[in-house]
RNA sequence: CGGGGCGUAGCGCAGUCUGGUAGCGCAUCUGGUUUGGGACCAGAGGGUCGUAGGUUCGAAUCCUAUCGCCCCGACCA
């Protein structure tokens, strides 16, 4: 492809609502350009990088004989009200209704549409297993899009079901999943984790998220020095690398004291010279769990923590079954509930559940709020002077902490989320009557697995992680163009020719070519291929023609090999092989 | 939803405090000189200053309302 006949126009600053790098890269090497927030159109270079990804995806399912459909985009709300996610999903399903005054939505995620596609034709034992995927446009009405196709409204996702007999055959689907994800991501050449993740409100009791690493990423991930362990912050298990023990043998009295002005645990730390994580904090959150939980009466509960640790949502959120991660108590309804402002309660005498961190077990003689403003209590002791719900681990995870599954450490990265892989079990099939006659003729519910990977969020994902000062060095399996010829005297003939013939027999081999031929100075030219970022670059000009050398550069390494011009398409087809 | 910031030409910005009828760089167009790491000279086109009211002889600038965009937060005890 040639530049002048293309639709391509690069910009020298970024637009000044880009705030990281694949963003800015993206925007100003014209690969999308904003129409809304969260809406993009792809220009003809992203929509390259995008199909040669989604082309990676479809040779590797078709390995593991996952079928390819295409479902509508737009829902009827009957569909979502089976499984009632019409009105769990909340304001992140866009809905709006027709002429009719029927309503509708636009597809967030298809569970319901794929199940509603195959329950009549599902009918035997003899139909299984069966895995579906398709390529498709996906909408979520997202609260704060940002940064680019990083957490767009509007965006492209794969997104696959598998359907089995029973929980075996669901496991062994969703491993071959598993692998298959593992082969797409380990084609991009780029640094990725697997790790345990929390199901949030897809539902599902098996998961893992694939992670690409990057310093922008919204996810935090802890990761084993010594083992395969991976997990995301969400439900990465808090161990303590080494075990507290109190140095106080005898539970002491009980005592008063006036911490006058003294709210946060870093106050009381230097008011008290008692170490953080020997202090104790209490956090009150709602136990009305769902939409609109305000609205009903005042139900609460407390989590009592080390005032060095912080709380997990997800994970009180998993501990009481909960559907949506508990909401902290505004200070009024603190005050409702123990008396004191936040910053002077405690555990002491509340009359509402109380749940602890691990990390309180065998912490003895500590300080808590007296839950009357500007005191504390010291030497409070669980069991004797307060009654526990019970202990479960409810802290974050932290670089440092031990390895569940070893004595090594956990270490902590930033990543992008890129694929998802749940085992769903019966639940939509239960809710929307997905069932089957087994060997026996008895009818069976099948079990399920969904699988996600964002399309346009890897693209951009690739950018975060391969980038350098100049721009984008993309990752030869989804460039948009394998090789950038900078042709310098596009009105020479001859040089015309020339590259003519380079471009033929690249394509002949199946190598992506694209010609910069603008009338334009040679600088000029060299900026703007570094920006696009094309694994291989050529510089053909009259000087070096006649010099009998032509240079070929590695994008990522900036090698320069000189060649005379016979040899340029053996160079190039060197340079990329070894990418 | 809470906090902060910003809306002036396609992009990046100045001008707003202190009211006087809109400017700079990049990009675009014309002509010329240039041509191996974002050239130079000369000229040109392009903006009802987010929108709507108000104050004023006069508003990008002051007041009110409204819309939009961006960032941070939504774990503070």
């Amino acid at each position: 492809m040639k530049w002048s006949k293309t639709h391509l126009f690069t910009l020298k600053e970024a637009p000044s609502d880009a705030e990281i790098p694949s963003h800015k890269l993206m925007i100003r090497g014209g690969f999308i350009k904003k129409l809304a927030p969260g809406l993009y159109t792809y220009g003809n270079m992203g929509l390259r990088a995008i199909r040669k990804f989604e082309s990676i995806i479809r040779d590797e399912l078709e390995k593991v004989d996952s079928v390819e459909i295409l479902m509508p985009m737009v829902h009827p709300k009957e569909l979502w009200m089976e499984t009632n996610r019409w009105n769990e999903m909340g304001a992140g399903l866009l809905k709006f209704k027709n002429r009719n005054n029927h309503e509708f939505c636009l597809g967030a995620t298809h569970e319901e549409a794929v199940v509603d596609y195959v329950r009549h034709e599902l009918k035997s034992w003899r139909d299984f297993p069966k895995n579906i995927y398709q390529i498709q446009t996906k909408y979520r009405d997202e609260i704060r899009p940002r940064f680019g196709l990083m957490r767009g409204r509007e965006f492209s996702m794969k997104d696959a079901y598998s359907f089995d007999v029973d929980q075996t055959s669901a496991l062994v689907a969703y491993d071959k999943m598993y692998k298959a994800y593992e082969n797409i991501f380990n084609r991009l050449g780029l640094q990725f984790r697997i790790v345990q993740a929390d199901a949030g409100n897809i539902g599902g009791s098996q998961t893992h998220e694939f992670q690409m690493l990057a310093d922008a990423g919204e996810d935090s991930l802890l990761v084993s020095d010594k083992t395969s362990f991976a997990a995301n912050i969400e439900v990465c298990p808090a161990i303590d690398s080494v075990p507290y023990q109190s140095k106080d043998t005898e539970l002491k009295a009980v005592e008063k004291f006036s911490t006058p002005g003294q709210k946060t645990i870093a106050d009381l730390e230097k008011f008290t010279s008692v170490p953080a994580n020997e202090l104790v904090k209490t956090l009150f959150f709602s136990a009305n769990d769902g939409l609109d939980a305000r609205d009903t009466a005042l139900k609460a509960f407390a989590i009592l923590l080390r005032g060095s640790d912080e709380v997990n949502p997800i994970k009180v959120k998993n501990l009481l079954k909960m559907t949506n991660p508990p909401q902290l108590l505004t200070d009024e309804e603190v005050k409702t509930i123990s008396g004191a402002n936040p910053g002077s309660c405690g555990p002491v005498g509340l009359k509402i559940p109380i749940y602890a961190d691990n990390g309180i077990k065998n912490l003895k003689n500590y300080i808590v709020g007296a839950n009357e403003n500007d005191y504390h209590i010291k030497n409070v002791n669980h069991d004797r002077d307060y009654k526990l719900t019970e202990f479960a681990d409810l802290r974050m995870a932290r670089e440092g902490d031990k390895c569940p599954e070893s004595d090594g450490r956990l270490k902590s990265y930033r990543g992008i989320e890129v694929g998802h892989v749940f085992y769903l079990g019966q639940k939509y099939a239960q809710k929307m009557n997905g069932n089957f006659l087994d060997k026996n003729g008895r009818a069976q519910f099948y079990e399920m697995g969904c699988y996600g990977i964002g399309v346009t969020r890897t693209v951009q994902a690739c950018i975060e992680q391969s980038h350098d000062q100049d721009g984008i060095i993309w990752p030869k399996a989804i460039a948009p163009f394998h090789v950038h010829i900078c042709l310098l005297d596009p009105k020479d003939a001859n040089l015309s020719a020339y590259v003519e013939k380079i471009d033929q027999s690249l394509s002949e081999k199946r190598y992506d070519v694209f010609v910069d031929d603008r009338d334009e100075r040679p600088g000029f030219k060299f900026k703007d291929a570094d920006l696009l970022g094309f694994p291989v670059r050529v510089v053909v000009g009259k000087k070096g023609f006649e010099a009998n050398e032509i240079e070929v550069v590695n994008r990522k390494t900036k090698e320069v090999h000189k060649v005379s011009p016979d040899q340029v398409v053996a160079t190039i087809e060197k340079v990329l092989a070894i990418l």
